[in-house]
DNA sequence: ATAAAAAGTGAGTGCTCGCTATCTATGGTA
DNA sequence: TACCATAGATAGCGAGCACTCACTTTTTAT
């Protein structure tokens, strides 16, 4: 009927409910904002009580910063996961790969990333507490993009088209107001995007054909 | 010694307490951002009572879109006034007005925007109430734009030059998590922009030296 | 089996929030 | 002058906030 005596142990529980947390954290950042997500949404969307959620977080900025932490590495995994093996020889799969990246920048690990960047700005506690995480995602991101174009492009350019490439699809994503974030991308997004790719391929030809 | 009886007219002191008003919210987004912009900071900001914000303002809400609508004049008329009859001919030129944009946009106006834009995204009415402000400001600056390049790139060319330029400052700025907005652009960033201006300028060559 | 430790609950704390009601001060009108 | 509409000040309201505490439940150690 109910479930058995389950016997989970206590680490398992505890990662449990943290794991629930960070999730439910994640999904009020997106969806209501960083304002509206107080402890108690937190904790009825996680299914647990707030003495759980101060039993592992001592106040609702660690929880917050946890969280960072936590999409962080999974914005970067997925940043990889879209850039790795990529082809980025012709102006198509340079489109393509801008393309895929917007997804991946509209993602609710990276809405909530930029949910917390901004309240970052005004606060200088939680902004000391996110730099390192800041720093580590900008050094990996830049490892990857090496991987897809480090010997196409001099060294010195790598962080600067970096830059270019990632600001231009953040600033998108923020002025994206569209609740749904999976529509389609409007005509001059699209153009904007071959427009990008048409430029980087022209500026930094292919040196051989292999 | 202090002000004589003043006769200020009924007009004049409510516009001047609706003034006060408004530059006491952009102070308060700009230092304290979106959450802690509450009623109270921002009379306390103004230096008038909470009673007279609500005689002015029927909701807190109204308060934040009228600074919205306030700001997005000032933005409109800073970004012309960076553009209008700046040269763009050359890489170094189109370099420079890229760095003058970037200080524009690091604007307490322009940061006032965008704290308003991020509430609005997880806030359908607040997004609702900034939709035709959004809209008269691309329109006005793709007016602008129009004086800078129109002669030099294809009409249909022009929305996604301005959203990549547009776009990536605005990024840059979300990301530029330093106190002080006017400090040095560090060197990725002067790098990025230059490389952009490369990028444009040799993508659109000159057409004749007239 | 029993005690200790850890995890989780839920009512309650003081505080601040947006907002209102009531009052006074001031400018316009006759 | 008297009168009224508007502008502004102040005290306070209910609701929601982050957080705490006494308590129960579950796992671990003896």
């Amino acid at each position: 009927m109910t479930t058995p005596p389950s016997r989970r142990t206590q680490a398992d529980r505890r990662a449990g409910t943290i794991a629930a947390l960070l999730d439910a954290t994640v999904s009020c950042l997106t969806e209501r904002g960083y304002a509206a997500t107080s402890t108690a949404a937190v904790c009825a969307e996680a299914g647990v009580s707030q003495g759980a959620l101060f039993r592992h977080f001592p106040t609702r900025q660690a929880l917050l910063v946890a969280t960072a932490e936590h999409v962080a590495t999974r914005n970067v995994e997925a940043f990889r996961a879209t850039t790795a093996g990529a082809a980025v020889d012709s102006v198509d799969d340079v489109t393509a790969v801008l393309g895929h990246l917007r997804a991946t920048v509209l993602s609710p690990a990276n809405q909530t990333w930029r949910e917390l960047l901004v309240a970052a700005r005004s606060d200088a506690d939680l902004r000391t507490a996110l730099l390192p995480a800041r720093e580590s995602l900008q050094g990996q991101m830049l490892d990857a993009a090496a991987d897809l174009w480090g010997d196409r492009l001099p060294a010195d350019d790598l962080p600067a088209v970096l830059s270019i490439v990632v600001n231009m699809l953040d600033g998108l994503a923020f002025s994206a107001l569209d609740p749904d974030p999976t529509a389609a991308p409007g005509r001059t997004v699209e153009r904007a995007l071959r427009l990008l790719a048409e430029m980087v391929v022209s500026h930094y030809p292919q040196q051989e054909t292999r």
